[in-house]
DNA sequence: TGCTTGATGACAGGGACTGCCATCAGCGTA
DNA sequence: TACGCTGATGGCAGTCCCTGTCATCAAGCA
């Protein structure tokens, strides 16, 4: 992870072979092979720990919170906890930034986190599509958040970001 | 495309080579690569067109209307020109469903689409972050309302499906 | 007839990933 | 101590995706 981390960040995630990853770290490009499905994977090794932090959160926030309230304690808990990384996820992000394929497997680990927020939303007794529209959304707010707490050089309180931006598209939804 | 179309259809996306799909259509594998970017694209090659249709609308939607309502014309008018393609959507969501790469690649497509929509928002004079805020919205309440739509078998319409589902995600937002 | 252009074929090659088998260290057990 | 088991690793062959490069060839145009 190190290794790759360095690389990807030195000379672009493209351009890094997964031998050179292998022979920093001091193993063969199988033994790579072996501990990371593919050669992107690397940068996502943290998605389980936020997907069950999220959904531990949603499923024993009080009952008495309304779905999105529900969602959005989830969201400022994973916040938190990205939060405590200091600037790795900024370096991380950059790194995916930079490359189309990995951009992509961003995409599809918040898919996952959206489907396991709405499963965590049924657990609550939300019905579908209620479960889906707010898992979606809040992920959304997440994203756009997350985008904005990462380009923000005064380091503001990720889960603050996050309400605030939550609150913003409750009152946009208002008014449309 | 047609050859890629079938091939991916009869065995899936997967166990179908490149090398198949070329011979099926009577071509060398380097022209397929010469007409799609990669293996994946072939099944994403309307997407432009339906960005384009969701920007225009939205540019062009009247002045009066919120952010949300304008966002909301560009979906009803890009699930309009989906319906048209009658069962193929269908046919290429399975196929894609069965496939995490392909999911990936929609995905990405999605991010684009809403983007672009962001864009298009700014142009109408909304500011960050509610454009982004919207338009990511926006996209999640399409991506809700395709996936109901794709497997419903009473062929609802889909603009229809689009609008309920936005109409229950502001009722959730102003009772959360 | 000759020239240009666009599409295609042919070929070599890099790099991601997989399957298979060998090796080897650690560890429990007779 | 010797033995066998297990998990991690190395080594190697092979498939497939994708790219760069050059040759070919048909269509249109001067």
């Amino acid at each position: 992870m190190q290794a790759a981390f360095a690389l990807y960040g030195e000379r672009g995630f493209e351009q890094t072979t997964v031998a050179e990853i292998a022979e920093r770290a001091g193993l063969t490009e199988r033994t790579f092979f072996r501990h990371f499905a593919d050669k992107r994977e690397v940068l996502f090794a943290g998605a389980d720990a936020l997907q069950e932090l999220l959904v531990r959160t949603v499923a024993n926030a009080p009952e008495t919170l309304t779905p999105i309230e529900a969602a959005a304690a989830g969201l400022q808990a994973a916040g938190a906890l990205i939060q405590e990384g200091g600037e790795l996820p900024r370096q991380r992000q950059d790194i995916i930034a930079a490359s189309a394929e990995l951009r992509e497997r961003e995409l599809i680990k918040l898919a996952t986190l959206a489907a396991a927020l709405a499963d965590a939303l049924r657990g609550r007794g939300v019905e579908d599509p209620a479960a889906s529209l707010t898992a979606e959304a809040a992920i959304a707010v997440f994203k756009v958040a997350f985008e904005r707490w990462v380009k923000d050089t005064g380091r503001q309180d990720l889960p603050r970001v996050i309400q605030a931006s939550l609150d913003e598209l409750q009152a946009l939804a208002a008014a449309g």
